[in-house]
DNA sequence: CCCGTGATTTAT
DNA sequence: TAAATCACGGGG
């Protein structure tokens, strides 16, 4: 039985390497769906333009992104893709890691039926809006509590971080318009992971 | 490459 | 109130 991830308090950097390889688990009617987390990226909060809390900015989208590490920010984006954001360290500071690529586990079939336009297994959580669909995540889980909360949760399979030759780091996807922010090394994959988005190699 | 799609944010 | 934007994905 493996127990909960639950060391959010840290930076997002160190999260976010300290997420690769763990597995997030969705629960929906006491069925299990999940994944090992592949890929992910580190919003630096008030200092980072790519973030949505860049600047201090407190909307009601990003709003629990200043809750305490721990929790979820899903958003809603493009008028049809939701993603998942993990919130780290205290709160108020307003940083998180979003998850972007999972390698699936549990749950293959209903992740199929759920993404229609998939057609290997590679197709089913290389990105956030896939995984966000294929798990079934939306903004009604935005806020919620993932050391606590039964629909949600992230699984420690490693004590610590992979080992750093494990992990490649590119600038983050999607973020031309954050200026200097656009080129920082802030995206952490599984070196060598076919389930990884289709963002930059290196 | 282009385009859907509509909530959210930002400018007027 | 109106206009622009968008942590994306799918199909050519």
């Amino acid at each position: 039985m493996a127990e909960r991830f639950t060391s959010f308090g840290a930076d997002p950097i160190t999260t976010a390497r300290r997420l690769l390889g763990q597995r997030l688990v969705r629960v929906v009617d006491g069925r299990r769906r999940a994944g090992l987390i592949v890929e992910v990226e580190a919003y630096l909060g008030r200092e980072d333009r790519a973030a949505h809390t860049w600047g201090g900015r407190r909307t009601a989208r990003c709003e629990s992104m200043y809750l305490p590490g721990g929790h979820a920010y899903v958003y809603f984006t493009y008028g049809m893709h939701h993603c998942l954001n993990v919130v780290c360290g205290k709160a108020d500071e307003g940083v998180a890691v979003l998850i972007r690529a999972l390698e699936p586990t549990e749950g293959l079939e209903e992740m199929y039926r759920r993404r229609r336009a998939a057609r290997r297994t590679t197709d089913l959580c290389s990105g956030p809006a896939k995984l966000a669909e294929a798990l079934a995540i939306d903004r009604s889980l935005d806020g919620i509590d993932l050391r606590r909360d039964a629909g949600l949760k992230i699984e420690r399979l490693r004590a610590r971080a992979l080992p750093a030759r494990r992990i490649e780091t590119t600038p983050r996807v999607g973020v031309a318009y954050a200026g200097p922010w656009s080129h920082k090394p802030l995206r952490f994959l599984i070196r060598g992971n076919p389930h990884v988005s289709s963002g930059p190699r290196r």
